[in-house]
DNA sequence: GTAGTATTAGGATTCATTACTAATAAACAA
DNA sequence: TTGTTTATTAGTAATGAATCCTAATACTAC
């Protein structure tokens, strides 16, 4: 059975109060400044832990390393190309391409994840 | 100005001739068949210049390791979950959806890529 | 409190990819 | 053909994210 620690806690306090999609590293940082001894393997092993208990999901983006965010209900994501911003999309996503994909070719569709990639606000202007 | 090696007519080669969007190191393991002491560093170095050249594109699916494929219009893939094969979708790409993101979000949407996640036809049955 | 065990800190390890470098081989002109 | 230039190579070292390992620690149930 699970253990309620610290470290647990203040990552998943970390993640339920930001939008930005932190890397472990940044989760890292942050968690540092409560827990200035805490390991960077904790960090990992806590994320996973988090995954396993269905509170938080990982995000693998284009050629970038993970980041995560609290479970959410399935979403699109925006990546800046100029300063990696990742941003949640309301476009509601579509299931019944799922379906059209799978009747077309016969393959299993469980679900399919959309990327968008461009430039955010701040990065337009300048 | 790029020299002609038969490394990299090779590696080319052999990308144009298979549909399976290979890793680094099957594209390696299938060249040094013809050039037995051809480095790892080549390959890697031959596939960044072969996209720098625009003749081939790198594949970044969910948390896997790059692959490659032949340089094609934008097309979505598919991956198994359970045997990793990575399969062309031939749905065609919705560019309406980036225009009506942009319109919707202001972001400058410069394209989107799409993955879908399932079984394939080999791992269905069984 | 005590016992049992999940968790931790910190370091070692893995693995994909990149960087480095002296030797090699394209390209091209004399 | 020969020489000169310079991109490329093979081989090895280095990097960096993520995982693994282990003795010490701290939850939790009793
Ligand atoms: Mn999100
Ligand atoms: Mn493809
Ligand atoms: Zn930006
Ligand atoms: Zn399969």
């Amino acid at each position: 059975m699970n253990k309620h620690t610290k470290q647990r806690e203040a990552i998943l306090r970390f993640l339920r109060g930001t939008y930005s999609h932190p890397t472990a590293d940044q989760i890292y940082d942050e968690v540092r400044k409560e827990i200035p001894n805490i390991s960077k393997g904790t960090v990992y092993r806590n994320l996973k832990v988090l995954q396993e208990m269905g509170l938080i999901s990982e995000l693998n983006l284009n050629g970038t390393v993970s980041r995560f965010e609290v479970k959410q209900e399935s979403h699109y994501h925006f990546r800046c190309e100029k300063c990696g911003r990742v941003l949640d999309i309301g476009e509601p996503v579509d299931k019944e391409l799922d379906r059209r994909v799978a009747l077309r070719t016969g393959l299993k569709i469980h679900h399919h994840q959309l990327e968008f990639q461009g430039l955010c606000h701040d990065c337009q202007h300048e």
